[in-house]
DNA sequence: CTAGGGTTAG
């Protein structure tokens, strides 16, 4: 316990070098020494309101400032600062506002902080007005102001509130004219030209006295704004004028490599940061994963995360975002259940990153909860996240859902549009979607590469070669857009299925890149499908010559063979595959039950619950077979007999997986399965049936599109 | 006073 000589002797040192108090607790004596002792003089309660502010006890601060009628200088600059050090930053500048009005003018040490208050608040009139109160005071040449400005004029400059830039620009060319002038042209001239961001590096140049913070901050501006070759010069000059780049240097630089795909440079920038111990620095790891997950190196991300000393939000942010952009989604969906634990609050952007996992695993529950989640922490607004929102609900099958969210945004920008029109066109509205993209560009906003490969998606999942013909067109002429891999794969497709072979097959011929194996492939399974072989001859020939390892043309040729009993050539294929050793990849399918995903492997007989699966389907096929099913099994087998067939085809694995639906959900629940390669033709037929004598809406997402089975209908009408 | 992470892709 302190006694009151102690107390007294505190206020003694305290009163000949305040920056002696080194806790809390010391501070909190002293106050309460000075309210036994002495009246309120303003003079000491703005040294105690500055020691407050640096230990940053705002509402200490705040408590003696309020109680000063006419505040003294010290206690104006304390309370600013301590405003804008919490955060508060609009507070800050109505503060500083309402000094000036007191006719209490600040000195050079306050302006770094309004400065950031107003970048934050991006309030570009203030800024300039105070950068010309610096200019009046003579203060222009200090170091911490002008670095400050130089942030302020980079961060408007992203922000594209380039008005602010001229500043820099009358500064450099007009060398320095009188000051008091100089403000009156400013605000004459502002909507003059924009001057650009390399004003802020030419004013570099004119500044009396430069440090290492002045060079990082318009690294920083030139890399956030896409000036690459300009951050990069810029830090060969810092280099020459004898400054070593540091930590901040380096976060700022290694985006520019994720950016440029340059593993190797920024592995040089990685050695760099080992070499003078920023390795553990947050910033830079969270700018490492993120530039190794760009260059497709998941691994060294995850290294850089496992070995950071140190982890906050971002860095999680950074670790789940590189998971799920390189398709690692189960250890993306762990990571953001560890970064929970960790107790490390989700913000924005982590759902973001991590909804796209949901989307591709077809989780829907994890995807409710996440929605949960998101509702719960107000982010809902947010447009990535909505679009997100949008696309998880499409790809996990719910389209009516997903429209609702997107009907809910408030503004569309052309992501959320695109995410829309990509649902409804694998959901087979190809109207619909359509018509959204027209409305999309009426509404102002610039469709890229691609809003388009949704739009061929949507013509092709409905059959509208017409209307693709016109936006394949238009792409190039109206947006130049070059047509790309994606938009000639799905002009081919459309073709293809469309059963134009022989346009299709023109189409591909005449393309300005080369085609490659998977372009081919369209046109070869269009081939099966309007049971042309002859022309599936030529174009697997085509396909062999780019791609000799492509399993799924061996597949197919060998049943289209097998189809017209020509043995020996579908032998043939068999044997090429074993030959070069390529495997077919295993059909599978998987359904959602009370929030378990359960997988199914065609022919897999291991779920416990196999021997009712079984049953199930026996019982199911009698009762298609009454709404006159007839199997059809002409294409995958041509050695075992007709009944054994009918089994087999049983083994497939959205059979499993349906069936398995079907006895583990209560009457009338909606089905979804979700399959990793096309449904066959067979199961597409019983499926209907089923859908019809189980009363119940049976809705299977292939990797091609979604197929809503109801009443012994399907939404894709037969065409897909 | 300066730095890092996000949505759409047959």
């Amino acid at each position: 316990m302190p006694s009151s000589s102690m107390a007294k002797t505190l206020v003694k040192t305290f009163l000949k070098s305040p920056h002696s108090l080194k806790t809390k607790i010391q501070a909190k004596q002293l106050h309460a020494q000075f309210l036994k002792t002495q009246p309120y003089s303003p003079s000491s309660t703005s040294i105690l309101i500055s020691i407050y502010t640096n230990f940053n006890l705002l509402q200490h601060s705040l408590f003696l400032f309020n109680s000063l009628n006419s505040p003294p200088f010290l206690a104006w600059k304390s309370i600013i600062k301590c405003y804008s050090s919490s955060g508060l930053f609009a507070n800050s500048l109505t503060c500083f506002v309402k000094m000036r009005s007191f006719g209490v003018y600040p000195d050079h040490t306050m302006f770094p902080f309004v400065i950031k208050a107003c970048v934050f608040l991006k309030n570009l009139r203030l800024g300039e007005s105070i950068h010309g109160c610096i200019i009046r005071m003579g203060l222009d040449f200090d170091l911490f102001a002008g670095n400050a400005l130089l942030n302020m004029y980079a961060k408007f400059q992203s922000l594209q509130l380039t008005g602010g830039c001229k500043v820099f620009a009358f500064n450099v060319f007009d060398g320095m004219p009188k000051r008091d002038k100089l403000c009156g042209r400013l605000a004459q001239e502002r909507d003059k030209s924009v001057v650009g961001l390399d004003s802020v590096a030419k004013v570099l140049e004119t500044m009396p006295k430069r440090d290492v913070v002045s060079y990082n901050t318009v690294i920083a501006g030139n890399a956030q704004n896409g000036l690459y070759e300009e951050a990069l010069r810029m830090v060969r000059e810092m280099g020459n004028a004898n400054m070593k780049p540091d930590s901040f240097t380096l976060s700022s630089v290694l985006p520019i490599f994720a950016e440029h795909v340059d593993v190797m440079k920024g592995k040089e920038i990685h050695g760099y940061a080992i070499r003078h111990f920023f390795d553990s620095d947050c910033y830079i790891g969270s700018s490492l994963i993120d530039m190794y997950a760009n260059c497709a190196r998941i691994e060294d991300s995850c290294r850089v995360f496992n070995l950071l000393s140190k982890r906050d939000d971002i860095s999680w942010n950074s670790i789940i975002a590189a998971c799920v952009q390189n398709a690692v989604f189960d250890e993306g969906l762990k990571l953001f259940r560890r970064m929970l634990t960790a107790k490390v609050k989700p913000r924005d952007v982590t759902f973001s990153s991590i909804m796209p996992a949901c989307a591709y695993l077809t989780t829907l529950h994890l995807g409710k909860q996440l929605h949960g989640y998101i509702i719960r922490g107000g982010f809902d607004d947010n447009v990535f996240i909505a679009s997100s929102l949008v696309d998880m609900y499409a790809k996990c099958g719910n389209i009516k859902a997903a429209r609702w969210i997107f009907d809910q945004m408030e503004h569309h920008d052309m992501v959320s549009w695109t995410a829309i029109i990509m649902g409804l066109a694998l959901h087979g509205h190809g109207r619909d979607a359509l018509s959204l993209f027209k409305q999309m560009e009426k509404d102002g906003v610039k469709p890229n590469y691609v809003s388009y490969i949704a739009v061929f998606t949507a013509c092709s999942h409905a059959g509208l070669t017409d209307e693709a013909w016109h936006f394949f067109n238009s792409m190039s002429q109206n947006h130049g857009i070059k047509p790309g891999l994606e938009h000639y794969a799905a002009m081919a497709d459309l073709l293809g299925r469309a059963g134009k072979l022989n346009e299709a097959y023109e189409f591909i011929s005449s393309m300005h890149i080369a085609p490659t194996g998977s372009i081919w492939s369209t046109l070869l399974s269009a081939c099966r499908v309007h049971k042309n072989l002859e022309l599936a001859e030529k174009v697997a020939k085509e396909i062999f010559k780019v791609d000799p390892e492509n399993v799924g043309a061996y597949v197919l040729m060998s049943n289209m063979y097998a189809a017209s009993r020509r043995w020996k050539e579908a032998a043939k294929m068999r044997i090429f595959m074993k030959k070069k050793g390529i495997r077919k990849e295993p059909a599978c399918s998987w359904i959602e039950v009370k929030n378990k995903v359960h997988t199914f492997i065609s022919g897999d007989k291991s779920h416990p619950l196999y021997d009712r699966i079984f049953q199930a389907l026996k019982d199911l096929l009698e009762q298609i077979e009454r709404e006159g099913y007839i199997p059809e099994t002409n294409e995958d087998f041509h050695d075992v007999d007709e009944e054994q067939k009918k089994y087999m085809l049983f083994s497939h694995s959205e059979r499993l997986a349906l069936a398995f639906g079907i006895i583990s959900t209560p009457a009338g629940t909606t089905i979804r399965i979700t399959k990793n390669i096309r449904v066959c033709v067979d199961c597409h037929t019983a499926i209907k049936l089923i859908s019809k004598v189980v009363e119940r809406e049976i809705i299977v997402r292939d990797n091609s599109r979604f197929h809503h089975f109801k009443d012994g209908k399907c939404s894709c009408r037969d065409y897909w």
